[in-house]
DNA sequence: TTGTACGCGTTATCAT
DNA sequence: ATGATAACGCGTACAA
């Protein structure tokens, strides 16, 4: 029955630290946060003690205190999209040494989980966002909004932006590389998508501009919401092939579809480049591994990250960004999977 | 000058909402967590304010109040490695509408960087972990002892489990591919392996087991700590078949490789099962679409993401748990890369 | 059904 | 270089 109050927890706290050197509780904190404004002697006492008593800071308490979390948002669309775990760790990257902790969440391509999440995080008291994509419900820009925080929107580039962004353009992206297409001399072109979000459908856009500008047939296409995988990019191929002949050339809105796709072809004896030409786009791993290698569109996806990461903190700690609006662009990747020019 | 305080954030608080409906503000925080301990009309007037006022809780605050987060930490090696995104998937619907949330952390395969993510969520306050592996360094199985938290060990089954444990045998699932591997007459077997952390080491023993209980040779074989990936397995593949000759069939340490070999094969021209059989390990997605299918051992990573989760819900909630350690087995697959019984 | 008093573990502010 | 005091926003315990 000594003076003891609650503590509940048995946990250790910067008073058990303070008591076992012999000094106050704000020195421990000090210690921590500015080393150099407590003595040399003294620092040493106090990070054998922390180290003795197994002392680990209580955020929550800190963040109470200083009203800032030192962490921030990360919200992308999917982690078995392997797009963004290059994202991720370009954020990752970019936070290092920083101090801040990134938090994590996936909106399952949800309008209405991207707001839900965001109400989570707020109530975690990140000190700024991240979130692929400028889709929001009118919601979630209102809480964004009010609550006053850095934001950055990655992937894309919102024509209004909520705050800052960094991206590249979709529809030029898929523009470019139909573009590409027709110099090899490619004129029945397909397309198939899945998984047709704002991105996917904005370089099914630069495709069909493509087309048009050229005098083309764009008909040739067959989109579904379902999520991507390989065997889906296999069964939107054969119908395509079904109902449309003749053929040379078909754009998947993804690496996953193309390699699908090739899959497919290779099941049904249809020879890749020759009998039939395959694209894909993002570039993963896999386009540089297939037999034939898939042609594709590079994504920065990890320069993103870093430079997402980088714009983030600039604004926390110095306040102000040089660039709000970051285009990274994208790079068109021509190999196997596509014929020669002038084959 | 009134009396205000600090008050720095503009942030709606309980007391704001309080103030408005003109009740305390306990009342408040009552009709958010126990609501039918609140009137009918009360609440809707409290509903309405909050909703005005765009009121957020401050989860570090309750956090702090009531020594609970109701967050736990769920950590894996690698959020590129699509086997841990089904385990991520697994957890979240385990813990959907619990009201917990899902703190994600990724330790890169390092056991140091796992400790270090450890203490920085420990300092978040999570009320559990759920950790990949069994491989802890000491000071993080200090530090999780004395935190005395629940936690959960996925993926393996370790011989002393620091509390609960969800996973399955690597050791004996190497050993049974490679077991029906010899049932369908193949006798010369080459393995090669990437990451070779401990769960990928348990299933190359197996595999090394298997040979040597049949009294066949385990020595073609090639392993590295490089991470995996699909252009790997095309490398590892072509130094194994140089170095040793006349072998049937390379056993692969995951999907990744097996497909990066597979491809490699249809690069050289090598037909698959025809000339050589293939096998992975994981039973990703990509198993079933390539041409051929690939053999592989089906791990259940999505289950042991829900039973983790379940587990650690009921030790959350209820403080016991009847199945401390839970063993999910796996399952053989055997499709078109391996040739057929008595081919 | 609603309210009062206080403490959770830390940091900001001002003092010494 | 170090300390005292008062918040931060909420939940627990107990009272009314």
């Amino acid at each position: 029955m000594t003076r003891r109050t609650r503590r509940t927890s048995g946990r250790v706290t910067l008073d058990d630290v303070a008591r076992r050197v012999g000094v106050s509780k704000i020195t421990i904190s000090r210690a921590l946060r500015e080393p150099w404004r407590v003595s040399e002697g003294l620092r040493q006492r106090i990070d054998a003690a922390i180290d003795e008593l197994g002392y680990i800071p209580n955020r929550q308490a800190g963040a109470l205190a200083s009203a800032r979390s030192r962490s921030i948002a990360l919200l992308v669309p999917s982690l078995s999209n392997a797009v963004f775990s290059e994202v991720i760790r370009g954020v990752d990257e970019g936070f290092v040494g920083s101090g801040y902790q990134v938090l994590l969440g996936h909106t399952s391509y949800s309008r209405e989980e991207e707001a839900h999440l965001i109400d989570t995080y707020l109530s975690f008291g990140v000190d700024g966002f991240i979130i692929s994509g400028s889709q929001h419900t009118e919601s979630a820009r209102q809480r964004l909004a009010r609550a006053g925080l850095p934001i950055c929107e990655i992937m894309e580039l919102p024509e209004a932006p909520l705050d800052m962004a960094v991206g590249f353009d979709h529809e030029a992206a898929g523009h470019a590389l139909t573009t590409a297409l027709l110099e090899l001399g490619y004129r029945q072109l397909g397309f198939i998508g899945a998984r047709m979000d704002y991105r996917a459908r904005r370089r099914f856009a630069g495709w069909q501009r493509a087309l048009n500008e050229a005098g083309l047939s764009a008909d040739a296409c067959l989109t579904t919401e379902a999520p991507s995988d390989y065997r889906l990019g296999g069964c939107l191929l054969g119908t395509l092939l079904e109902r449309h002949s003749g053929l040379e050339m078909v754009c998947c809105g993804n690496d996953d579809l193309a390699a699908g796709a090739l899959f497919e072809c290779q099941r049904r004896g249809i020879t890749v480049p020759d009998q039939l030409g395959l694209t894909g786009y993002n570039g993963l791993d896999i386009t540089e591994a297939t037999t034939p290698t898939l042609s594709t569109v590079v994504t920065p996806r990890r320069r993103i990250g870093i430079a997402a990461a980088t714009q983030m903190l600039s604004r926390l700690e110095n306040g102000r960004v040089t660039q709000p609006l970051q285009d990274l662009g994208f790079e068109i990747a021509l190999r196997e999977s596509t014929r020669a020019r002038g084959e």
